[in-house]
DNA sequence: CAGCGAAGATTAGGACCGTA
DNA sequence: TACGGTCCTAATCTTCGCTG
């Protein structure tokens, strides 16, 4: 006996026939046909009704069935007891920082995603401050990996690139600036200014926009939370600068934005990690994100 | 009830593998 | 390398249900 006669038992219960068995075992159906004639030989029992138009199991075949299903999950058992269940199927921890604001509008389905896939990878999620903390947090060694907005210091960090994202000035729908599509930095200049807090990759792209001419606006407070620095301009108190894609995925009424004039406000963003570290679970992390960049490009881009 | 088609059983022959 | 066993395929036979 064996577990090929065993096989073709199954099959041919779960088709019906013994020609649909052979079908799904890639078998002519003589082969199955011969199989179950020595299993029934060597158990000295009938393990097969041949009825029409289906067949179907007798007691005897029932048991068998039973017995080989029991078989297969030991033979299963086995194979997770000495770890190569399946060779592909990388096990461990992996941690992972990401700022609030990456969390809720870029990464968080792809961290889903890459915990629904990989079962057997514990995934720690730590959020941060901003990019700048995480990539700090990669280098101290407290976390494998951090999303983070480009640049970032730090020459023993190896970075991958995973999409691009627009700056836009955000003012309130009831603001003078509201009839306009577009805005030129001399103008923002002229209005109060809500600032992304020291470290934050928006904060960066401020600075790009305004140090390269006569500075700031008056800066009326500094944050790093997207969302409180909507609910100020929302409330009067000032004008912003955020990533699009914070306003355009979840729509605000009272809110309008604008396209600043003559100013390069993209921004790359993507993940980094300590050079010449070896980690299955974080190579595996760095492919899986890099295969859902155009998806998360996307959300930076909707 | 004969004819037909579908499906399982049987048989001949070949490929492959282990063993002496 | 010859031989025997195993397992397969292709061809053919047999059986059974359906239909007119």
């Amino acid at each position: 006996m064996d577990l090929k006669q065993l096989a073709a038992l199954r099959a041919i219960s779960e088709a019906g026939s013994f020609g649909q068995a052979a079908k799904r075992l890639r078998l002519t159906q003589s082969a199955v046909s011969y199989q179950i004639r020595n299993l029934e030989e060597e158990l000295g029992q009938t393990l097969i009704f041949r009825s029409r138009p289906n067949v179907t199991l007798s007691p005897a075949g029932l048991t068998a069935l039973r017995s080989y299903e029991r078989i297969l999950g030991e033979i299963d058992q086995l194979r997770i007891s000495f770890g190569s269940r399946d060779e592909a199927e990388v096990s461990g921890e992996l941690r992972v920082a990401s700022s609030i604001l990456g969390i809720v509008y870029l990464y968080g389905d792809l961290i889903g995603e890459f915990i629904y896939a990989h079962p057997r990878i514990e995934v720690k999620m730590t959020t941060t401050e901003s990019g700048q903390e995480g990539a700090r947090q990669v280098i101290a060694r407290q976390t494998d990996v951090a999303f983070v907005a480009f640049p970032i210091d730090g020459a023993q960090l190896q970075s991958i690139t995973l999409g691009v994202s627009e700056h836009v000035a955000i003012v309130p729908a009831e603001h003078r600036l509201a009839e306009f599509d577009s805005v030129t930095v001399d103008i923002l200049r002229q209005h109060p200014f809500v600032r992304y807090a020291p470290g934050a990759g928006s904060r960066h792209a401020t600075d790009r926009i305004f140090l390269s001419g006569h500075g700031y606006p008056p800066i009326i407070l500094e944050s790093n939370d997207t969302e409180f620095i909507k609910r100020v301009v929302r409330m009067g108190l000032g004008l912003a600068i955020v990533p699009s894609f914070t306003i355009s995925a979840a729509k605000d009424p009272r809110l309008h934005t604008l396209r600043i004039e003559g100013q390069p406000t993209r921004q790359e963003f993507g993940l980094v990690f300590r050079r010449r570290v070896k980690s299955k679970t974080l190579d595996l992390f760095c492919e899986f994100a890099r295969a859902r960049a155009s998806e998360i490009l996307q959300k930076a881009g909707r």
